[in-house]
DNA sequence: TTGTAAGCGTTATCAA
DNA sequence: TTGATAACGCTTACAA
């Protein structure tokens, strides 16, 4: 391996100063075609390769974009759900051809001090700006990033002076319902997501909307944490003595759940019981977790545009970097509905 | 928010000299307690954070490890199968505490150019070493960045003279072989891998020297390569016409499948045909992917030690990078059975 | 125990 | 169109 090479040797080997190398390298305007090819071949055959933290510190940018998620979601670590993994692998893929690198930034809680430390890490440019994911509604930190002037874009929440990517749900759902309805599914059952989150929100507004166009005859709300257990529960509870299913003459029952996780739990039960779906009641999911691919009769299920989420969040936050753009905006991208055999 | 502040400013405000004060914040011995006490509160007081960039250059190492993971893999980004994101999790996991970040770097082939574009991510100065994954047997990268003296440590592949962390899969294996044998299943039926795989190599090695232990009255292998489709058509294979589970009388069978994938592939078949499982087939896979959790009955699987991988491999590299322990080794993390209801 | 000053390898300003 | 040269903010000999 050649020893570190810099531009000095490049310069000294091409018979020219420094700072024509790095022009040359740089693809400047100043310089002659001829020069800078001439540069390039001698740079290549020398097998020289530009180091990246002195440029970093002399532009005084890491060309770093820092991944912020919350820990304790579950025992294990976020990444193990594919809502994050699938948001950073679009992040991935939009930072890379523009030159940026995706770090990826546990953060504990949403305290104030969770909130400067996180503004350290774009204060000791161990990245230029933030994607902060999980946010709970209310949250301080939006707040307090913006006050200290750190550019981030929130995802799965929003603030109305910041930059925010989300998913618009509703043609999803409305097309969801007229389907269900068309089915001749007399009953709608929601189980809903946990209340802090700006996507159970969403959602739930989203939903009551759609019913206005496509009503029910009989419409329920139950309550869930998005854990499997809740789902499991809220079949439970439909199912027991007491519950809503009693009774010999069902109306023909279909149940919305705020995940797919849930409704993992909802086939558990059913499965257990060997009530069976879609014949006794029909199942919806929300966001296509990979984790409910395995369930049979497939899930129906919304397509979260997580991919071009996580894309645009990246995209957004270098323009943001960059100096242009800075009109907080909150931009939406539609799920889609996907009719499976689940109802 | 407060201008940028240095070294300088601090010193100025604590009345000593810069040098005195990165001795004092970087904990040198040489500083007395009290006067570290005291610079340490005239920063905080200032709200001082060291420029990351400007130390890494100093020090000339960016306190980063490259994440290298292939494209391709799936029409999707690598990032969505469970195996990368949970070893990334361990990764991120470890290096954190040491003051270390994770960047990820996809490559695109097995190519030498693929090799030298990765040994410029540490030439460059991108990261001070290499994790890499999903290598196939025989790539020439190991050699290559061997040679250009690039740290690296490799997970689900090995070199005699590299760094690695895999999966011991025996004992696992010597367990499943037990306990289905005690269920009386008399014919074993091993779907395998995709060859290229080191992987895939070392579980069929681990399979054969178990059944010397435990032998099965039959034993047959049919191929495959880690898809659900695989998994698929080996049980339609199976079950059809020609195949090995027809006539009246069937010795009791197992399905032994190199991955959880294919054995969601195998279950589509079943549930399509009305084949029941365990009753008529018993299903054992091999990673506890978290997409077949949704089967039903649960899978029977092997819990793959992957949060350990990438934590071992973060400290052997980091290890690497700081210049000690340069034996190059293998470590192997066991792996552990999971009887569930498919058997 | 502390201060001075020379790097680290770029970019960018200002003359030439 | 090029070449000196001064930042960038830190670490670390070497001196004091």
């Amino acid at each position: 391996m050649a020893a570190k090479l810099t531009r000095k040797d490049i310069a000294k080997a091409a018979g020219v100063s420094p700072s024509t190398v790095s022009r040359a390298l740089s693809g400047s305007k100043l310089i002659p075609e001829e020069t800078v090819a001439m540069i390039r071949e001698v740079a290549g055959r020398m097998g020289y390769r530009p180091n990246l933290l002195a440029k970093r510190l002399a532009v005084n940018r890491s060309f770093q974009i820092g991944f912020v998620l919350p820990l304790g979601l579950n025992r294990k670590g976020p990444l193990q759900m594919s809502y994050y993994s699938t948001i950073l692998d679009g992040m991935v893929g939009a930072a890379f051809p523009r030159g940026f690198s995706v770090g990826i930034h546990p953060y504990d809680s949403e305290s104030e001090g969770a909130a400067s430390s996180l503004a350290d890490i774009v204060t000791r440019r161990d990245a230029d700006g933030l994607v902060i994911l999980g946010l709970t509604q209310g949250s301080p930190i939006p707040g307090a990033l913006l006050k200290a002037s750190i550019p981030f874009v929130l995802i799965g929440s929003c603030h109305k002076k910041a930059h925010s990517v989300n998913c618009e749900q509703s043609p999803a759902i409305r097309e969801m319902l007229r389907t269900v309805k068309e089915l001749s599914y007399e009953r709608l059952i929601y189980v809903k997501g946990a209340a802090q989150y700006y996507d159970a929100a969403l959602q739930e507004g989203s939903l009551k909307e759609a019913l206005k166009e496509t009503p029910f005859k009989s419409f329920h709300e139950m309550d869930g944490d998005y854990s499997r257990t809740s789902g499991y529960k809220a079949a439970e509870r439909l199912f027991s003595e007491g519950g809503l299913l009693r009774g010999k003459r069902l109306p023909k029952t279909c149940v919305f759940l705020a995940c797919d996780r849930m409704a993992m739990g909802f086939y558990r039960f059913c499965q257990e019981r060997g009530i069976r779906i879609p014949d006794e009641v029909g199942v919806v999911g929300s966001d296509r977790d990979d984790a409910a691919q395995g369930l049979h009769p497939e899930l129906s299920t919304m397509r979260q545009p997580r991919l071009e989420m996580g894309r645009s969040a990246v995209d957004m936050l270098i323009d943001l970097c960059e100096g242009s753009d800075p009109e907080p905006k909150d931009m939406m991208i539609e799920e889609r509905f996907l009719k499976r055999g689940s109802i």
